[in-house]
RNA sequence: GGCGGGUUGCCCGAGUGGUCAAAGGGAGCAGACUGUAAAUCUGCCGGCUCAGCCUACGAAGGUUCGAACCCUUCACCCGCCA
């Protein structure tokens, strides 16, 4: 197996590390055990989530065993780091479903095991719904300096932009602790994150130092912003691109990603997927001699839809684009072909009366009717593929493809179906 | 506790009695061009039973023919003083 933290480097997904010849030395003489945190602020992962979660897969492949650990104690909380404001608290009942949903999630992509390598799903509410306000302040706040903790970037921010509150201030105590933890139950020794945790998980190391005279290790991920400088995998619409094929539909997930800009492929190809180096180096030379053809695009497509979606979604995703996009006439596919494609769009029932298009324009596709209505105004509302002139229009029985569907479509990209049932 | 400043649409931010659904920018959407890309240009960008109406400028009251704008109270934030 190739040196892990060779392959990081190349990725592009080191940003720091404390000392890295040591860290490289006890990658090197065994098994070592590192985690990630994941606090559950959603009922699911996003795209963005998997630049961890894959970094802690290759670790495991590379012969290490990961600890993947939800915040169940940390998103009671809310990290400050990079908040202008206090987060809004989210309910415990609230928060142990996501973590439930998370770890769902998480094991479709590691090994969760007993074995050495075996990966470990962890919950800090474990060590710390017990814990005592007194016992807290006693043996984890005491060695933690205030000044220090007023010079962490995540903090000073705050204090510059409005201030925070002690709640959110203790953050990094809670972090610290479960370092120390996880160092004590299952001797993790190296602790992985986004750039932006680098002073949450030093923070870390120095309780782990005063409390169990420990020595371990640092490593962080650059912050990935695309060529527009958001962060990797904000959909163009503004929100995130989920896991949860419920939230992100695995065909929305494929479309996504074959529009990933040709600056960003590269990078989305090293840091979302396993595809190895040779390869990736090939795909970046055919974007810069064909980039019309998308190789690179298409490869992250197919890779993230079957790593996340299974691969048997992969060939129904490409038909469903094919079909929607290849520029042909709906009303020639056949109809298993069309059912195939629109599975994968939204879709809302039609049961008796048909309501006119704007009606069926907005529901299908959640916009308001306002929207629904400037659509077709604006010229860019399609019903199986012909242009829309007349908001009212009531769809006539010869739209019905096959007798069953209306491809309702809004531009390029956003298509939905209205469907009922078979005659 | 005292004094002063602030709270505007998804975000930033102008507006300080009628011409305000509210300048400008960002984000987003659409159209043209393309490669279902980028850049660029153009249009849109609160809702609706859409030439009109409704809801909105922290919350609640009030003054006024008329309030985002004036007054009162409340909440939250910032600064200075104690």
């Amino acid at each position: 197996m190739r040196d892990v933290l060779a392959d990081l480097e190349w990725r592009g997904l080191v940003a720091q590390t404390t000392d890295r010849e040591a860290l490289a030395k006890d990658l090197a003489s065994g098994p070592l055990t590192l985690y990630c945190g994941f606090d559950p602020t959603a009922d699911s992962l996003h795209l963005g989530s998997l630049v961890p979660l894959f970094a802690l897969r290759r670790f495991q492949l590379g012969g290490h065993r990961p600890i993947a650990l939800a915040g169940g104690a940390t998103g009671f909380i809310g990290d400050p780091t990079g908040r202008s404001t206090d987060r809004v608290m989210t309910d415990a009942e609230t928060l142990a479903v996501r973590v439930g949903k998370l770890s769902d999630q998480m094991r479709r992509f590691l090994d969760v095991g007993d074995g050495p390598t075996d990966a470990i799903l962890a919950d800090n509410l474990d060590w710390t719904r017990e814990l005592s306000v007194l016992s807290f302040l006693r043996d984890i706040g005491r060695h933690f300096p205030v000044n220090q903790m007023l010079a962490r970037e995540s903090v000073s921010a705050r204090l510059e932009s409005g201030g925070l509150s002690f709640t959110e201030f203790a953050y990094q105590l809670l972090q610290s602790m479960d370092y120390v933890e996880l160092y004590r139950r299952h001797g993790c020794r190296l602790q992985v994150g986004g750039n932006d945790q680098w002073g949450n998980i030093t923070a870390g190391l120095d309780l782990l130092r005063r409390v169990e005279q420990g020595s371990a290790h640092a490593l962080t991920f650059p912050l990935v912003t695309d060529s527009s400088g958001s962060k990797i995998g904000k959909s163009t619409g503004g929100g995130n691109v989920w896991l949860d094929p419920d939230m992100t539909t695995p065909y929305a997930l494929y479309q996504f990603l074959l529009n990933v800009d040709d600056r960003d492929a590269g990078t989305h190809l090293r840091l979302l997927t396993f595809v190895g180096q040779e390869e990736v180096e090939a795909l970046d030379e055919a974007t810069v001699q064909r980039p019309q053809e998308r190789a690179a695009q298409r490869r992250l497509a197919c890779e993230l839809v079957a790593l996340v979606h299974g691969p048997q979604e992969v060939g129904r995703v490409q038909a469903a684009s094919a079909a929607l996009f290849g520029g042909g006439d709906l009303a020639e596919l056949d109809e298993r072909t069309l059912a195939a494609a629109l599975a994968e769009a939204p879709s809302v029932a039609v049961p008796g009366d048909v309501p006119p298009y704007v009606e069926l324009l907005s529901s299908a596709l959640g916009l308001s009717r306002s929207e629904a209505r400037r659509a077709v105004k604006e010229g860019s509302a399609y019903l199986n593929g012909a242009k829309v002139t007349d908001d009212a229009a009531v769809p006539v029985e010869s739209d019905w493809l096959h007798g069953r569907f209306l491809v309702l479509r809004r531009g390029k990209r956003s298509v939905a179906v209205a469907e009922r049932p078979r005659p």
